[in-house]
DNA sequence: CTGAAAGCGCTAACAG
DNA sequence: CTGTTAGCGCTTTCAG
């Protein structure tokens, strides 16, 4: 019996079990590995043993057989941390339940190291995959670098959403229907500033920006579009331009809610009425917009379905390593569009 | 030559570096690990051959062998989104610097199946030791489990900071500070939003607050402490009865920033100026904090600095596995009061 | 359907 | 100071 609690203690290893079960380590490998050639009745021995013996499978053994660590690397650089944690969730959940664990990466998008970098953590883990958060995904010379060594990656939100695996979001239409939907509230004024120039989605929100002015026919002002980094002072200074302007805007969309959040404190510290005297639309639903008062106008992405899809895209190319080994997969998510009141019919 | 770049692709084992080298595998080893006991000239030789032959050590075939996968796995259950981003690149900063790697772990501290769970995860990855985030560090059960496993790990912010590794942010110095500018700037009817129950943070805040209204020799009116649950939708309902007295408390401390920002929200619905008929004080100095208006007086927790430090404790106990494997070691962190807008001298 | 033998890439123990 | 011999725990051959 002491005996017993001390064999379940120091972890039993695929060759006792096979020694329990009376057959060989290559057997109860193929049932651990739920392989075919197995008789019923021997597969039930084995298990009966693994479960006598409170046998784990060894995951270190395991890796060095197969060369496989089992595990993602998600490599980042400063995300939103609304999105990072969702995102994370998201991956943690498709990893669980296929035997994969996450592991975490941040990094420099622009460092002169990034490649080396990279290069040195899949050395040094030998990891399965990469899940590449834009604008990371977007660096030329780490992509040459992962082809060259054939290692497994998903881009999530690359400029380029045509080759291998991409998670993307409907950046361009969610940012046209925000924009349509302040149209139809009667703004025709409608001052638009831009994200981060290193991230795709800055272009195609812009871009759906345009497309709905266009289809109601309404001039672009280039005037009205500012230039802004995705952060809250940048989001400030656009807001202190479109501000001063003689003749404001009746709307602004800011290209992201970090940047929305500027905007407001702008708004909020001269005593300008919102949605009163201006409507206001940020892009994330991020907690701040949920919080802040008035709450803002936005859009939701749905983060952990993004980590989900990518990682299960992912898992699944090297599982199933046949002949489709080069086929580009690319998925499109829909954002939600959440009205709330920093935004309201032109008065 | 193409040969050699075959070389360089195929990737070196220590076989090949030491039949280049004309020495022994287990010299390769001792320069690897740059163990005593090797000639100069010797380790001059082996480290050419290394660098001719391109050679990575396998990390899998490391483990194997060390029985360490040089992971430290990091558990939480939903913290904000801002503590564990920060909280994540300070592990990895410091894991970076000692070989190791960081392994994500999500889970629910209330789940029946935590225990197992935590156990399954270990099982999986053989992960070298566990940083556990509070309210998770808090299960007795987990905790019994780990110490029979002998399994190590790091609590951050745990309720008993007397055993074992732990690393903590002094909450109720912190909440005695804030507490202690309010009452200077003249106020004596003070409201608190109590935390979440189940973290050790809410209770020492309240302590702190407490220590502060003795000091100043106010007498603690118990219907200004109203129960929160740290988050937005507490943090409103707590400010409607806390605004719905005859007597307006003429501050408000709510107890993380998440409850202010709900508090916020309702004091700005309702029109009620800040400072100028109420002032507001949070704790966390979260991105809300930072960019709603007024902004929000806080405190800042050194997140980066807590992930660092139980990283880094962790680490060095499981690699000097010397005699003080039983010793605790307790780590307290300081804040720091950020006086911003919303908090003001009584009119 | 099953097993024996070899090996993944590294370190540990012990000689010399 | 250096090398030899065994493993670590699992998966692959490949033969039966």
């Amino acid at each position: 019996m002491a005996n017993n609690v001390e064999q379940t203690m120091t972890t039993a290893t695929i060759v006792d079990v096979a020694n329990h079960a009376g057959v060989s380590k290559k057997t109860v490998s193929r049932v651990l590995n739920s392989e075919p050639n197995v008789r019923p009745a021997t597969r039930e021995k084995v298990l009966k043993s693994i479960e006598a013996l409170n046998f784990k499978r060894n995951p270190l053994g395991l890796a060095l057989a197969r060369k496989r660590s089992h595990l993602l690397a998600l490599v980042y650089d400063n995300p939103s941390p609304n999105f990072l944690m969702h995102l994370q969730t998201g991956i943690m959940d498709a990893c669980r339940s296929r035997g994969m664990g996450l592991y975490l990466h941040n990094c420099r998008y622009k460092s002169p190291n990034l490649v080396d970098d990279i290069e040195h953590m899949i050395a040094n883990t030998m990891v399965d995959g990469l899940i590449l958060s834009s604008p990371v995904c977007d660096q030329q010379a780490l992509i040459d670098m992962l082809k060259r060594r054939k290692v497994n990656y998903v881009s999530i939100n690359p400029k380029d959403a045509e080759h291998g695996l991409t998670v993307n979001v409907n950046n361009r239409r969610t940012a046209f229907d925000i924009t349509d939907y302040l149209i139809n509230l009667g703004h025709k004024h409608i001052a638009f500033v831009k994200g981060h120039p290193d991230l795709a989605s800055s272009g195609l929100r812009e871009l759906g920006y345009r497309d709905a002015l266009l289809k109601h026919h309404i001039d672009v002002d280039e005037t009205l579009l500012v230039q802004g980094m995705n952060n809250f002072v940048s989001g400030r200074s656009a807001a202190k331009k479109l501000l001063d302007r003689k003749r404001k805007p009746t709307a602004i969309f800011a290209g992201n809610d970090d940047m929305a959040a500027g905007v407001l404190y702008e708004i909020q510290s001269r005593q300008i009425a919102i949605p009163g005297e201006i409507s206001l639309v940020g892009f994330d639903d991020t907690p701040f917009s949920q919080h802040v008062w008035p709450r803002l106008t936005t859009a939701s992405q749905p983060f952990g379905e993004i980590g989900r899809t990518a990682a299960s895209l992912l898992i699944d190319r090297f599982n199933h390593r046949d002949k489709d080994d080069e086929t580009s997969k690319k998925i499109l998510m829909e954002c939600q569009l959440i009205i709330r009141e920093s935004s309201g019919a032109i008065q």
